[in-house]
Formats: C-alpha cells, sequence, structure tokens
RNA sequence: GCCCGGGUAGCUCAGACGGCAGAGCAGCUCACUCGUAAUGAGCAGGUCAGGAGUUCGAUUCUCCUCUCGGGCUCCA
C-alpha cells in the first residue's frame, strides 16, 4: 500500500485501498458509476454521513442508496429543508420549528407572522418555490457551531433558539465536542441538523408533493402554540411518487365511509349526535352474521354469555378506579331526584366482575370465562371522532376471564391461538403483536404487579410465531396489555383485538375463589376484545375488502335475472328455492334492460349474479356472473350452482 | 378540546353585486321485454345544516350553535 493511500472495508467484508483524502462519493463513484448515481448518503462505522464525508484508513463504509430506507428518509429530510427555506423566502417575518421525514414524506413547522395560517391554495405556490430552489442547486453545507454561535444565527427564530438550549444542556443531543451542527444551503438558508443530507438540492429530490396543512402543537403539547404544519410526500423517483398518489387514491376509494353510504351499510344522523351510528339493514345483517360467528366460536371455547346494563350507580365506577382514572372518557353523570347519580359504561369489566362475585367461587369453576356483546359509551373528544373506526358508543366482544395464578400463562397462550385462528376466519391473516406496558403517573398498582403481569403477556406472546413490537406506556391504567395488529389487504395497519391483564381490579373488588386447599385465593383477570369493537372491525372488514365482502358475509348472495317478463317464473323458482338452501338471494324483474341491471348488482359487489333465459329454463339451468370473473359462464345445471355457493360460504372465501 | 377548510335534492356537484334555486345519477309513473357494467319519455324531489343579527329583502354578509373533512393531542 502506497503512503498516500488508505484502506477502507466494504460491507461484504472486502477491503479496498484508495487514495487518501477520498470522500464517500468519490468511493461510490470508485466501485461503480450507476452506484455514484444511486448514492445518496454513506454509513461510515455505524454513522450516516454526507458523501462529502472524508474516509479514514480502516473505515468501514457501506453506500446508502435512493433504494434504500435510510435514503428515502434522507431524501424527505433534505425536501424538507427545502419546504422550510421557500415558506421563509415567501412568508417575510415567519419562522420555523422542525421538519423530520416521516413514513412516505416529511412535514415542517411554521409560525407565521401575526398569528397567519396556511391555506391549502398556497400550497402550489410554495411548491413552485421549492422547484425554483432546487433549480438552483444549492449545495448541504453540513457546519458546527458553539452554542452562543448558533444562538447568533438563529437569534430571530425563538423555536430554534429553544432547541439549540436543549442542545447544550442535553448531552444526548449535543454533538462530542459539545458543538452544534447545522446544514447551510447557501447563499439564503440555514437550519439546525444533525443530517445527514442530499448533495445539493437538486440531486434526488424533486419527486415530491405537498398534500396538505394542519395545526400542531409545538413538541406536541397541547398547552404549547400551535404552529402551522406543512405535510408533503417524496420519494426517490416519479413512478414512486405517482404509485404512492395512486395508493392513497386506492385507500380513498375503500374508505368505510363513503361505502358506507354507496353501499346503504350504516349512517350517522345528525339528529343522534356525534360518533353515533345507526346500522341499516344491509350493515345490520352484515354485523349480525359477524356476531352470530363469533358467538359460535366463543361456545365452542368454553365462554359462558352474560348480559349487563348500559348504565350503573356512581359507586360502582368508584371501586372500579374509573372514576379516578378514566373519567376524562366517560360521559357526565346523570343525576336523579334522590341525588343519585347514575353513569353510563365507558367499559364492562366492573359487572362482569360483580357476576362473579354474585356467590362464592370454587377453583373447580376456573377459568371462568363470561362473555357479553356490551355496548359501552365514551366520552371521545370532539374532534377525534372519526367514522366507525373512533366513536362515542360502541359495543365491544368483550369477556373477562377469572382464574387462578398458575393458570394464567395456559390461558393467556390458548387465548392468543383463539384470537388469531379467529381474525384468520373473517379474512385477515397478516399480523404482528404490540405489548404496552406501565402508563407512568397513570396507573394503580406496584412496580412489581405490573412487570409480572407484562412478563406473564411476553411469554404468551413469545410462543406465536410472530414480530413483537413495544409499546412503552401505552398499558391501560389497571395492567398491561398485549394488541393484535392486523395488515390489511392494502398493507395498512389496524389495532384489533386487546389482550390485558389486571391485578387490580380484583382486589378493588375483593374477588376470592375457595382453592384445593380450602383457603380463599385471589383470581387473576384477564380483560380480552377480539374485534375490539364491532363498529370497528366492521369499518376494517369494509376497508380490507373494499365493500366486497366473501359469500358468507354478503348481504346479498346472489341476485337472479331474468332476461324478459317470459323468465320471471323460472326466476322466482330459482330465488325460492336458493333461499330454501338458506342463501341470501333476491330478483330483479326485467322492466329495465339487462345491461343496467347487471351494472347495478355489479356496483353492489355481490359475490354472484344469475342470468336466467330461454336456454336456462328450458334445461334447468342459469348464468353464472362471479364477481372478480373475466366473463360470464352459461348453462351452469342449478345444483351445481347451489352446491357451488354453500362451498364458498363453508370455506368463508 | 385546539388549528384550518367545508355543509345547496337520497348521492355527486354547479350557482348567485343580496332580488322566484340548477344538473347528472338515484326514486316514482308509463312505454320498451332485452343473454352479461347505463332503454326512452315523463313526474316528483329543497326552510340552500340550525338559530340570531344587518337589510325593503339573506341560501348569499356578520355572529353563535350543530355537524363533516384534514391534522395536533388522545384512543377500541
Amino acid at each position: 500500500m502506497a503512503s498516500d493511500q488508505i484502506t477502507i472495508r466494504l460491507p461484504d467484508g472486502s477491503t479496498r485501498d484508495v487514495a487518501t483524502g477520498t470522500t464517500a462519493g468519490d468511493l461510490a463513484a470508485e466501485i461503480g458509476r450507476n452506484l455514484r448515481k444511486a448514492a445518496v448518503i454513506a454509513d461510515v462505522n455505524g454513522v450516516e454521513r454526507d458523501l462529502v464525508w472524508p474516509l479514514e484508513q480502516g473505515d468501514e463504509v457501506a453506500i446508502i442508496t435512493n433504494r434504500d430506507d435510510r435514503g428515502l428518509y434522507t431524501i424527505r429530510h433534505s425536501t424538507a429543508h427545502v419546504l422550510a427555506q421557500a415558506v421563509l423566502d415567501l412568508y417575510p417575518g415567519a419562522t420555523f420549528g422542525i421538519g423530520p421525514p416521516i413514513e412516505d414524506g416529511f412535514y415542517y413547522d411554521f409560525e407565521l407572522p401575526d398569528g397567519g395560517h396556511f391555506h391549502e391554495d398556497d400550497l402550489p405556490r410554495i411548491e413552485a418555490r421549492m422547484r425554483e430552489i432546487m433549480g438552483e442547486r444549492q449545495p448541504f453545507i453540513r457546519d458546527e457551531l458553539l452554542a452562543d454561535e448558533a444562538r447568533r444565527v438563529f437569534k430571530d427564530h425563538k423555536y430554534k433558539l429553544e432547541i439549540i438550549d436543549d442542545a447544550s444542556t442535553d448531552p444526548m443531543s449535543a454533538t462530542e465536542s459539545g458543538l452544534v451542527r447545522t446544514y447551510e444551503n447557501p447563499p439564503r438558508f440555514i437550519d439546525l441538523c444533525r443530517g445527514p443530507h442530499v448533495e445539493d438540492t437538486s440531486t434526488h429530490l424533486g419527486h415530491f408533493k405537498l398534500m396538505r396543512v394542519a395545526g400542531a402543537y409545538w413538541r406536541g403539547d397541547e398547552k404549547n402554540p400551535q404552529l402551522q404544519r406543512i405535510y408533503g410526500t417524496a420519494w426517490a423517483s416519479k413512478a414512486d411518487l405517482d404509485a404512492h398518489l395512486k395508493r392513497l387514491e386506492e385507500a380513498a376509494k375503500r374508505d368505510h365511509r363513503k361505502l358506507g353510504v354507496e353501499l346503504d351499510l350504516f349512517s350517522f344522523p345528525d339528529e343522534i349526535g356525534s360518533g353515533l351510528a345507526v346500522f341499516h339493514p344491509k350493515g345490520g345483517l352484515v354485523r349480525m352474521l359477524m356476531e352470530d360467528y363469533s358467538r359460535q366460536r366463543h361456545v365452542a371455547a368454553g365462554y359462558d354469555f352474560v348480559n349487563s346494563p348500559h348504565i350503573s350507580k356512581q359507586e360502582l365506577f368508584e371501586t372500579s378506579g374509573h372514576l379516578d382514572w378514566f373519567a376524562d372518557g366517560m360521559f357526565p353523570p346523570m343525576e336523579l331526584d334522590e341525588g343519585q347519580r347514575y353513569y353510563l359504561k365507558p367499559m364492562n369489566c366492573p359487572f362482569h366482575i360483580l357476576i362473579y362475585r354474585s356467590r362464592l367461587r370454587s377453583y373447580r369453576e376456573l377459568p371462568l370465562r363470561l362473555f357479553e356483546f356490551g355496548s359501552v359509551y365514551r366520552y371521545e373528544k370532539s374532534g377525534v371522532i372519526h367514522g366507525l373506526t373512533r366513536v362515542r358508543g360502541m359495543t365491544q366482544d368483550d369477556a373477562h376471564i377469572f382464574c387462578s395464578k398458575e393458570q394464567m400463562g395456559d390461558e393467556l397462550g390458548s387465548l392468543l391461538t383463539f384470537v388469531l385462528d379467529l381474525l384468520r376466519d373473517y379474512g385477515l391473516d397478516d399480523f404482528y403483536l404490540e405489548l404496552s406496558t406501565k402508563p407512568e403517573g397513570k396507573a394503580v398498582g406496584s412496580d412489581e404487579e405490573w412487570d409480572e403481569a407484562t412478563e406473564a403477556l411476553r411469554a404468551a406472546a413469545m410462543t406465536k410465531d410472530l414480530e413483537l413490537v413495544m409499546d412503552p406506556g401505552g398499558g391501560a391504567f389497571y395492567g398491561p396489555k398485549i394488541s393484535v395488529q392486523a395488515r390489511d389487504a392494502i398493507g395498512r395497519t389496524w389495532q384489533m383485538s386487546t389482550i390485558q391483564l389486571d391485578f387490580q381490579e380484583p382486589q378493588r373488588f375483593d374477588l376470592s375463589y375457595i382453592g384445593a386447599d380450602n383457603e380463599r385465593h385471589r383470581p387473576i383477570m384477564i380483560h380480552r376484545a377480539l374485534f375490539g369493537s364491532i363498529e370497528r372491525f366492521f369499518a376494517v372488514l369494509v376497508e380490507h375488502y373494499a365493500g366486497a365482502f366473501p359469500a358468507w358475509l354478503a348481504p346479498v348472495q346472489a341476485r337472479v335475472l331474468p332476461i324478459s317478463e317470459g323468465h320471471e317464473a323460472y326466476a322466482t323458482r330459482l330465488a325460492d328455492r336458493l333461499r330454501a338452501e338458506g342463501f341470501r338471494a333476491d330478483l330483479v324483474e326485467a322492466n329495465e334492460p339487462l345491461g343496467g341491471r347487471i351494472r347495478k348488482a355489479k356496483l353492489e359487489k355481490l359475490p354472484y349474479i344469475l342470468v336466467v333465459g330461454d336456454d336456462d329454463v328450458e334445461h334447468g339451468t342459469v348464468g353464472v356472473n362471479a364477481r372478480g370473473s373475466e366473463r360470464p359462464e352459461r348453462d351452469v345445471p342449478v345444483d351445481d350452482f347451489v352446491e357451488r355457493l354453500r362451498a364458498d360460504v363453508a370455506a368463508r372465501v
């Protein structure tokens, strides 16, 4: 090795000798032209660096390209800087907060002079300015300043000054040397930033779109002033950007709120109140089918069915702790003549506990599993209500399992199996698990109890071959929880089932059972809901299936269309036969052209459209137009179709 | 709850310096009787979200309330 050379190591374990002073970008160029073109940043000894970073003897270097998530994040982050520059250009007196990359894009928070606001109409102008800045090919220049120098540079930007103050006192966010890092886009713009960034405002940027404006609290705290946030999406290529916009369109088409109207499933009449849904006949039928199957499975899994009222005296929720910890989420009380206060129930657990406590329990009864489709009411803040996924009145498929400490592990294991199995029957099969731990300051019980409960949940989760994600501080006030997250047909994740361990309420209600040793013992309580809420689960299914319910759930499974009046008698017999076989079939008479009737049935996303004409009357057959098929089938014997539909329903496809 | 933007027929949307409210689809009626995604004609459909104010006159301007959408915060 010549003295003016250094040796660096590549990710594949090989080494390479390069000239002293070689930068990460130079290295990429030496390896290949395409790599240089795709290179965004480099990973040098485990730290992300700009491509102009000079390499040193012995460095381990990986070039990160625009195909890598980290490269993409850098592109988004750099785009956010360009956004900030554009806004500061266009709005004299504006100041800025932070602007990180996020999933699919980026945002930047601003404060406009005199409490001004952005409007959606402003976005094209800002976007145009961003493209001008990109055209100027301004380099991203990294620098490190002493805190005092940085304070001078950002003297007009109070939020930046706050960040500098934090950085100079917080050892984690200061650089090793105690300096504050900045990135400059000369000649006009400089920002506090850890970096890294793309080389200049032209390279890799440009495949972006500003999406929306929003208010956002400074540092996410609702006590802080609200800043003006601009969201954008940014990608490595035009094709990726277009694909993303197309995905959004597809998601909008599946929106359960839109499909709920189009398919006549449910509505939210203003007269009832925000977040309170009514289910129409078709939605009600789907819901009934969902519930019926769930009931059937719960019977098979050894659950007992109970019922409880929607309201209760205050004392119950004092004992349970809800009024201490959950009062904000409850509707205000109803005052009765004699001064008695009643509350709408926000949860079912206290009621099930009273059923448990209605008499002395023996260890022979455990585990005791009490199930109810229980309607609960929660006072959600007006701004958070969203379709069926966030409502003020909902029905949970709720059960509380009372068991001994010894039974807890097995019970949690079989419960998780049950949950995943049932969700699969509803067509969801891509899951991960999330473990939510103690919410500090908002929890009852000792650390030891929480640790023990959390460990029990973790142990049960580990027996499943699924990814486990931690959610620190996300537990309920009475105990930790595991939630099952499901990915739908277009890859979005939804929180579905929750399983919560509770050592608290059994104590508060002084629950006990008589053990084999003839002593009193405290049972463990497991709260669990598989759908979460029926309303939310219904919404998820609507979106997952884009409204095209599988035959077992479809409100109408088959529609019979006679070609002309002469075929109506045969068509009626066919529809009657299907109904007699237990299917949901209807018939639309021939008073408009066949094409129009077919179109309507297609828009209703029915699994099967059955067309009958002369041939069918003569041969006892049916024309079958199956949803999603290329072309209709002719001359299908009615018995064959009946078997086919029966098989679809049985297979839940 | 907070910030921004909306609410006109069942749905999707147009409209007006403040002066009798418009279309397509859906609905109803009649005609057509048809082999796989829109048959034709006609009819009906509205306190322009609700309330107050300004005005000779308000769906239009102002304020309040309700409600929806996008975010923030929070969550099943």
